[in-house]
DNA sequence: CATATCGTAAACAAAG
DNA sequence: TCTTTGTTTACGATAT
């Protein structure tokens, strides 16, 4: 290898980074306090928030929903006790009394399993947004559930008062209000799967590919939800798209479907008439028996982090007591948030907390999907700076999104098969790299057609690589400049390189002779890498200029990508801005104070913004560049929130304000991956 | 069809 | 001797 060229890249790399990359810092430290908050999402107090304007109100109609119901069973139970007989008008008078009500509980504001799904193909959402409304999504699960349990509870039991009344003494065997009653119940839990059935089709429609959402339908704004997921099948999803930990969440996942599932089935079946036929011992030891099943499930389930658990906090909304463990923790769910009208009232307002979420994550969804349009197809107009944010429900924008702009949006036309990799065939600026359907198939690489490569794909989708055992799609070489780009001396050993893979992708963690392999490989055969010889051994760069040098011809072949990539440079700066203005116009209370908004949001202006830059460079090395003063290295510089610590004798490189903000808080995370994986499974 | 790129495998050598 | 690091060649798949 010729070494001289090391220094001079090096020299290269430094001249090239002054240029602009002041502001990226400043909004990279920011950024980066954001993120590290975002690890532990605080989604609840900003519920607890609207929770406090919106509590009164909502207790009113929980109450009032409750004392309907009430009033409803007296009155059929009075009707029952005088007509003593099981009509079938009864049964004509239950849905008008309780598919409201059930159907209320399980019905509203649960993401559709299409929903999830369009989100995670469409990926506008960062990994860590997904986790923060999938727990939102459990925790509104279990209140649901519990309601429900509640509710049957309350049925059973006031049934039960009712036999005691009526047959006092006496040990009925075919008593003809309870065969109404089981009526009653069979019915609404015929109901519920119903409900569960429908989910279930249409989730297996799903993942035969028969059901398919246009990845180009942009964010239609929530349609009114008719099936919700039950928790199991959120979890199911998530576990498609994660499989980090394949064994216990599928073992986790059969008891919650199975107690569900067993809940429904079985209490419409004959056996659980005998059971509520002797009432004494089976509505009491069905009590006794289901709660705490539910507990020791909810437990063995969120061990590691239960929605309403966080930080020895209880996590419910506007409660924050203090929880040592998580025992402790459940009794206190128990005891305080104990099913009555307030719990009722809070949950509901957080089903409103998070539809308000949907609804905005909808707007914004198509707030960008009608700025991708504009500069995509409106690309010959010069002047389009600010009204991207004027364009905030314009159906029309959207529309043409999917319409005018076909390349940017992926089709995936007509794949019954194996969904492979609809990546970013297109020139979108901001990818839409679809990633959880990645599977080991070989495939072309979004590298070749997306100039952003590596650099904003990674940081958008880290913490996703970070945990899905998915291969990233990104080459070997991307990745390696990335890590070496990423480390504060934009140098690493093979071994840190090594290191950088098992700690940002989990896929690394697998099959590490072939990988590094791979990676050895690379360095070899790209004159991009280059070998510098150091006091301790040698060290791997990036010759970014060589590394530049090869994708120009990649992508000569598409003069509208160029085109694009032009625009898209030519409006980088107003984008941002515009960007972040929207952000902050976006920022209603909910969003700024507590919620999901600055971590994801900012997440993903740091996301954006790295497109941008990367869609720069890439113009920039195609020499048909309009602004000179802003370079490659600037794209390069990390806008990711973990960085390359692992060297602790390097730490007087330039970056000091991003280094020392990053050093301290990871350093002891990235030491774990560094040990382990490397060695894990080389047979 | 030719070519380029990429991933994988493997042989080999030098250094630690 | 074994492992790590680095180089090189070969081949198949895929995209242009």
């Amino acid at each position: 290898m010729m070494q001289e060229s090391g220094t001079e890249t090096k020299s290269n790399g430094s001249a090239i980074q002054n240029g602009a990359s002041g502001g990226n810092h400043l909004l990279e430290c920011s950024l980066r306090e954001v993120r590290s908050n975002g690890e532990t999402p605080s989604v609840e107090i900003g519920a607890a928030d609207l929770a406090h304007l919106q509590q009164q109100q909502a207790l009113q109609v929980a109450r009032q929903l409750l004392l309907q119901q009430q009033q409803q069973q007296q009155q059929q139970q009075q009707q029952q006790q005088v007509s003593g007989l099981k009509s079938p008008k009864r049964n004509d008078k239950q849905p008008a009394l309780q598919v409201p009500v059930s159907v209320a509980m399980m019905t509203p504001q649960v993401i559709t399993p299409q929903q999830m799904q369009q989100i995670l193909q469409q990926q506008v959402l960062t990994p860590q947004q997904l986790q923060v409304l999938l727990q939102q999504q459990q925790a509104l699960m279990l209140q649901q559930q519990q309601l429900q349990e509640f509710y049957k509870k309350q049925q059973e039991q006031l049934q039960l008062q009712l036999l005691q009344q009526q047959h006092a003494g006496k040990q009925p065997k075919e008593p003809q209000q309870q065969q109404v009653a089981t009526q009653q119940l069979a019915f609404q839990q015929q109901l519920l799967q119903m409900q569960q059935l429908q989910q279930q089709h249409l989730l297996s429609l799903q993942r035969q590919g028969l059901l398919t959402i246009q990845p180009g339908q942009p964010a239609l704004p929530l349609q009114p939800l008719a099936q919700g997921m039950i928790p199991a099948e959120l979890q199911q999803l998530w576990k498609e798209v994660t499989s980090s930990h394949p064994a216990e969440e599928a073992a986790s996942n059969n008891h919650s479907s199975l107690d569900l599932s067993t809940t429904c089935v079985s209490s419409s079946a004959p056996s659980k008439t005998s059971l509520i036929i002797n009432p004494h011992a089976s509505t009491n030891g069905q009590l006794s028996v289901h709660t705490p099943k539910r507990e020791s499930l909810s437990h063995e389930e969120h061990s590691h982090s239960h929605p309403l658990y966080g930080h020895g906090v209880c996590k419910w909304p506007g409660c924050e007591a203090v929880c040592e463990d998580f025992q402790s923790f459940l009794k206190h769910l128990n005891s305080e948030h104990a099913l009555d009208d307030r719990s009722t009232a809070q949950c509901r307002v957080q089903m409103q907390v998070v539809q308000q979420l949907e609804l905005q994550l909808a707007k914004d969804k198509e707030r960008l999907q009608a700025m991708m349009t504009h500069l995509h197809v409106k690309s010959t107009e010069p002047k389009a700076t600010p009204q991207p944010l004027n364009l905030v429900s314009s159906v029309t924008l959207s529309k043409t999104a999917s319409e005018a702009s076909p390349q940017s949006l992926p089709h995936t036309p007509t794949t019954p098969t194996a969904p492979i990799t609809p990546v970013t065939q297109g020139p979108s600026v901001i990818t839409t790299t679809s990633m959880h359907n990645v599977g080991p198939i070989r495939r072309r690489y979004s590298d070749k057609y997306n100039v952003p490569i590596s650099s904003a794909d990674i940081a958008q989708n880290q913490e996703f690589y970070k945990n899905a055992e998915v291969r990233p799609p990104f080459t070997y070489a991307s990745l390696i400049r990335q890590a070496i780009l990423e480390s504060p001396e934009k140098q690493l050993t093979l071994n840190e390189i090594y290191n950088w893979f098992t700690r940002m992708f989990a896929y690394f963690r697998r099959n590490a002779a072939t990988w590094k392999n791979a990676v050895r490989h690379n360095l070899s055969l790209h004159k991009c890498f280059v070998r510098v010889e150091n006091v301790k051994g040698a060290v791997w760069t990036v010759d970014e200029l060589e590394f530049q040098k090869r994708r120009p011809q990649k992508i000569s072949g598409n003069p509208s990508l160029i085109k694009n990539i032009q625009t898209s440079h030519t409006y980088c700066t107003p984008l941002n801005a515009a960007l972040q203005a929207s952000m902050a116009e976006n920022s209603i209370p909910l969003y700024t104070t507590a919620s999901m908004g600055n971590p994801t949001l900012g997440n993903l202006a740091s996301a954006m913004r790295e497109e941008l830059n990367g869609a720069m460079e890439h113009t920039n090395s195609n020499g048909s560049d309009s602004s000179p003063g802003r370079s490659p290295m600037q794209a390069m510089h990390p806008v990711h929130v973990k960085e390359e610590p692992l060297d602790p004798d390097e730490n007087e490189g330039p970056l000091s304000l991003v280094t020392t903000a990053n050093h301290s808080p990871d350093f002891d995370h990235d030491r774990d991956y560094e040990d382990e994986p490397v060695n894990e499974d080389i047979e």
